[in-house]
RNA sequence: UGGGGUGUAGCCAAGUGGCAAAGGCACCGGGUUUUGAUCCCGGCAUUCCUAGGUUCGAGUCCUAGCACCCCAGCCA
């Protein structure tokens, strides 16, 4: 991450909670904001944690104010280690910095029990010694209040010491809980007594074995938060009713500062499922191969996918914060990254679909050097050598037998211009048994070298090529949205895998490229011209067989019109 | 009459009572072009969930509805 503006002068208006950060610094309620990005270390970041981590952190980036990074590992069942350096990679990787900032809640352990104490003192807590079933009983329903537990009134004595024997190790896991003595009438659900505190023989990924009870997240965030004075603690919707604890806790326990929780609205894209408990799926269940598969949108799918990080943080600036819940269609994430290669991309030929030519007029025994831009419209990208000969590659979908007249490309008898090259024509072409083209024959205009004439002629078409004799060999993989609908979360009826695309991937084998893509940095992005922009996979080229991953199709008006849904398989509900 | 939220164009999203409802994506025209790309121009909500009301003036305030989302884990 090199030297790229923190700050963007952009005129963009501000979301409702930089409104928020905005208006507390101006009086002075806080002159530094401090925010956090929470994950918990039991899965891999994807573009939904993206938003929050370009909130957080661009928040601290835009208001001189700092983001911490703290791992909520409070469920040791569920949290490993690995994830913890996955998370660590994939923020890095998006281009922000916690600086000193590492945190574990599970490093508040030891505070958190004191907490915990201190609410039993205050007669605020109390242990539960009643079943999980039967608690949710005694909860209530929607409509209905709760009853009261019959352990609720036992006495703060009684009740450190139970809790303190629960600490030792004295009973059963699941056996007891303590609970927040709250209000088992609350309309508010969240607000009956909920459990802070849980038995649980599970080795931690950091504390190990030397607890048997972990704190509950409700119990365990607020105080995480003021603990590190976090000023604006922001977190989804779906955490709007916890907030009422988050502060009851923070109040009963009249903590020293008092972080305000904001809810915004959590991402959903088109096309693709988001949670973690369903790409999970996707991984267990073979749907994709892994969870870095380029078609899944997690931040390491993304970046084997070629997505650059900056296009990620413009995707997320362009969708904003609110409170409403929506889709977003994926054609903005898909137009962030052409955004950005557009810019950042060399330019390169290379034949996915490979149909021989012929030109029959130019010598055999002859090949000779064109010269070609990096990016046309950036002269700073430089030049590169391209080898012209005898017999080519192109396109197999630049040639059609008996093509319409708006077609600008190669046909019986119709002129073209070779990117960088000379005007062909084609004057035959060869099939097999089946009437599969398997050659083509042109004749060149040797007075067209690089591609004009002296005679102003007009040729509508330019088309890409590469040698035959000095291509080299590759592998391209092609890849489509993962599902076939819309919204495959918002089908009551059937299950989301129902709506997978069957062909989501397509490996292409046999590629042609020029030769300059044989020296290509794994994990940088080219622009095939006139096809798209691709990622050479960092994991799967070898040495001899460059492996490339399609990151996003160019804009292609043509196909659009001639063949509006041709590539994908895709049901129209 | 359980609680908590949200409703501005196909999708996001500004707007915080006052000249003609930002911007992006998508879409539709046109221009440039050795990528049917990029780029450039132009079009795209007489209307803000609905109905009433307050006001000289309302997307913005009030009232009543309607729709959708979240909450009954010893998950986060």
């Amino acid at each position: 991450m090199t030297s790229e503006p923190q700050n963007t002068p952009d005129q963009r208006p501000l979301d409702f909670i930089r409104q928020i950060v905005k208006q507390d610094q101006r009086t002075g309620k806080h002159l530094v904001p401090i925010t956090r990005f929470p994950p918990e270390p039991n899965g891999f970041l994807h573009i939904g944690h993206a938003k929050s981590i370009c909130l957080n952190f661009g928040i601290s980036n835009e208001f001189n104010g700092t983001c911490h990074l703290r791992f909520d590992d409070t469920n040791p069942s569920k949290e490993e280690e690995a994830y913890v350096e996955s998370i660590k990679t994939d923020v890095k990787w998006l281009g922000f910095d916690w600086g000193e900032h590492l945190y574990f809640a599970s490093d508040y352990f030891d505070k958190l029990y004191n907490f915990a104490e201190q609410l039993i003192d205050k007669g605020k807590a109390y242990v539960c010694d009643l079943t999980p079933d039967q608690i949710r009983q005694y909860r209530g329903t929607l409509t209905e209040p709760g009853t009261d537990s019959p352990y609720r009134n036992r006495t703060a004595a009684e009740n450190l010491e139970l809790f303190r024997k629960m600490k030792a190790g004295a009973f059963p896991d699941g056996s007891r809980v303590l609970r927040a003595k709250i209000d088992m009438s609350s309309p508010a659900i969240i607000m009956r007594d909920p459990v802070i505190y849980r038995i649980l023989r599970s080795t931690h990924h950091r504390t190990g074995d030397t607890w048997c009870i972990y704190p509950m997240y409700d119990f365990t965030h607020c105080l995480s938060d003021m603990l590190e004075k976090i000023t604006h603690s922001l977190c989804t919707l779906e955490f709007q009713d916890n907030r009422m604890l988050y502060d009851w806790v923070l109040d009963t326990l009249e903590t020293p500062c008092h972080p305000r929780q904001i809810e915004f609205a959590r991402l959903n894209l088109t096309y693709t499922v988001m949670s973690k408990r369903k790409l999970l799926q996707l991984v267990n269940e073979k749907y994709v191969d892994g969870w870095d598969d380029p078609r899944m949108l997690t931040i390491s799918g993304l970046r084997r996918r070629g997505y650059t990080p900056r296009s990620i943080r413009n995707f997320c600036a362009q969708i904003g914060i609110g409170k409403k819940e929506s889709l977003i269609d994926m054609g903005i994430l898909e137009n962030a990254v052409r955004e950005d290669l557009n810019e950042t991309a060399a330019r390169v030929m290379g034949v996915l679909d490979p149909l021989k030519v012929i030109i029959d007029n130019y010598p055999a025994d002859r090949s000779e050097t064109l010269t070609a831009q990096n990016h046309p419209q950036k002269p700073e990208f430089g030049t590169r050598e391209l080898l012209f000969s005898r017999e080519l590659y192109i396109e197999r979908s630049d040639f059609m037998e008996d093509p319409p007249r708006k077609f600008f490309r190669l046909g019986p008898g119709r002129e073209v211009r070779l990117r960088y090259g000379y005007y062909i024509t084609c004057t035959s072409y060869e099939t097999d048994d089946t009437g599969r083209v398997t050659a083509l024959h042109c004749s060149y205009d040797p007075e067209t070298r690089g591609g004009s004439s002296a005679d102003g002629r007009k040729v509508k078409g330019t088309i890409h090529w590469v040698s035959a004799a000095h291509a080299i060999d590759g592998e391209v993989c092609l890849y489509d949205r993962l599902f076939d609908v819309e919204h495959p979360d918002g089908d009551r009826e059937n299950d989301f895998k129902t709506h997978i695309n069957p062909d989501s991937k397509q490996v292409l084998t046999g590629c042609k490229l020029e030769p300059s893509l044989a020296h290509l940095e794994p994990g940088s992005q080219v622009q095939f011209e006139r096809q798209g922009y691709f990622c050479l996979d960092a994991t799967l080229s070898t040495p001899g067989r460059p492996v490339f991953n399609r990151v996003v199709t160019l804009r292609d008006s043509w196909e659009k019109q001639a063949a509006p849904v041709q590539t994908k398989s895709l049901k129209q509900k």
